[in-house]
Parts: structure tokens; sequence; C-alpha cells
DNA sequence: CTACCGATATTCT
DNA sequence: GAATATCGGTAGA
């Protein structure tokens, strides 16, 4: 998969450019984290996306311009992030679901504790709180600050693709993308309350 | 390994 | 007013 740059994600694929994500680097102010696992989200067709009933006041950015963060609380206790992709007007998203903290550990561990290395960025969850992403960097520009964007193929390393985790409708999609054997990205069970099948 | 449950914005009825 | 949610920490087996 050739690199998607940030000015074409309004015209490719959203599964493109989730693989394009994949080893590409985030920073906010001091941290910098490499993104090791994603989830796409196909806007207002797919049921498992926000955007599904079509734009509400949390969804509106989802539906603005591609190269900003959704970011949204999640069960009332923790950020996501999503950086939006597709067209204007459109509302295709990918969630960070993990990623791999290269610069900033101090600043990125007075939130998140003493934990493993490899566990400070892991899950949505975690990764948004590593990063310091709350609903204050909702709709900003990646590529302007307090955010830097600094994109990284994923070269010779192989992305493994699988369910997505914790979705109520479509979750057979098999669009979560992870680099496969990295350390950063659990071996995540898929959520109890997900339609079996 | 599995099961539970917190704590709240958002959406639906 | 009630149900839901792109989850994570903790307790217990």
């Amino acid at each position: 998969m050739n690199e998607v740059p940030l000015d074409e994600w309004a015209s490719c694929s959203v599964i493109d450019v989730a693989r394009s994500l994949l080893g590409s680097t985030l920073r906010h102010d001091q941290v910098t984290v490499r993104i090791t696992e994603v989830e796409a989200y196909e806007g207002e067709s797919d049921p498992a996306s926000h955007a599904f009933r079509g734009p509400t006041p949390r969804t509106q950015v989802m539906f603005g311009p591609p190269g900003r963060l959704y970011v949204y609380r999640s069960h009332g206790l923790h950020w996501c992030a999503n950086i939006v992709c597709g067209p204007d007007g459109r509302s295709s998203a990918v969630l960070l679901r993990a990623g791999e903290v290269l610069g900033g550990e101090t600043e990125a561990r007075t939130r998140r504790g003493t934990v493993p290395y490899e566990q400070l960025g892991r899950g949505p969850g975690n990764v948004a709180s590593a990063l310091g992403l709350t609903d204050a960097l909702n709709g900003a520009e990646l590529s302007r600050a307090p955010l830097a964007w600094h994109p990284t193929p994923a070269g010779d390393r192989s992305i493994s693709t699988g369910p997505r985790v914790g979705v109520s409708g479509a979750a057979d999609r098999p669009w979560r993308l992870w680099l496969t054997g990295e350390p950063s990205v659990s071996a995540y069970r898929r959520s109890a309350r997900a339609r079996p099948g």
C-alpha cells in the first residue's frame, strides 16, 4: 500500500487511509506517538459509526474537512480520538486504537502512571490519555500547533486485519488494522457485548 | 484467564 | 426521563 498524503485523504477510501496511518507519528506538545493500531468507520453507510444517523452536535466535526481530530467521551470515563477523512460533507473517520510512545514518556506518565512501557498507549482511551487529547482538541487540525503530524510509511512491516472491537453492529467487517507483532497492540478480546456470530 | 462496574455526554423516546 | 456507548481498571478464579 502506497502512502496516502494528507491532502488526498478526501479522495481515497477510508480503508486506504487507515492502512496509510499505521506507522505514522502524531505529536501533541511534548508527547510523540507512533500509530500501531487503528479502526476504520465509513461514514453514514456504516452502522457502527457515530455518524450513521446523520450529523448531530457531537459528530459535526466528522462531517467537516479531513485532517482534523474527532474527540469524544467514551463511557463517561475516557477520551477517544479519531482522525477525520473523506471529503467535506461526508463523515468517514479512523479511530486511534493503540500507539507506541516514542517521545515525551515522562509527560505521558503524568497521565498514565506507572505501567509497562508497551502499555502506555494500548487501547483507544489510553492512546488519547498518553497524548493528552481531550475535547479541547476536538476539531483541531493535525498539521497545526499544538499538534504535529508526521506521515511515515509502515515500510516492510506487515499489516494484520480483524473485526472491529466494541461495536454493536457490523462488527464482522475486518476494519481493524494493526502492525503485525507490535507489542503496544493487545490481543484484544472481542467485546462481550458484541453480537455473537 | 473472565466478569464486573464506574461515571457521564449524547441521543432517543 | 431512559438507554446507550469506538472502554479500562480491578477483583477473583
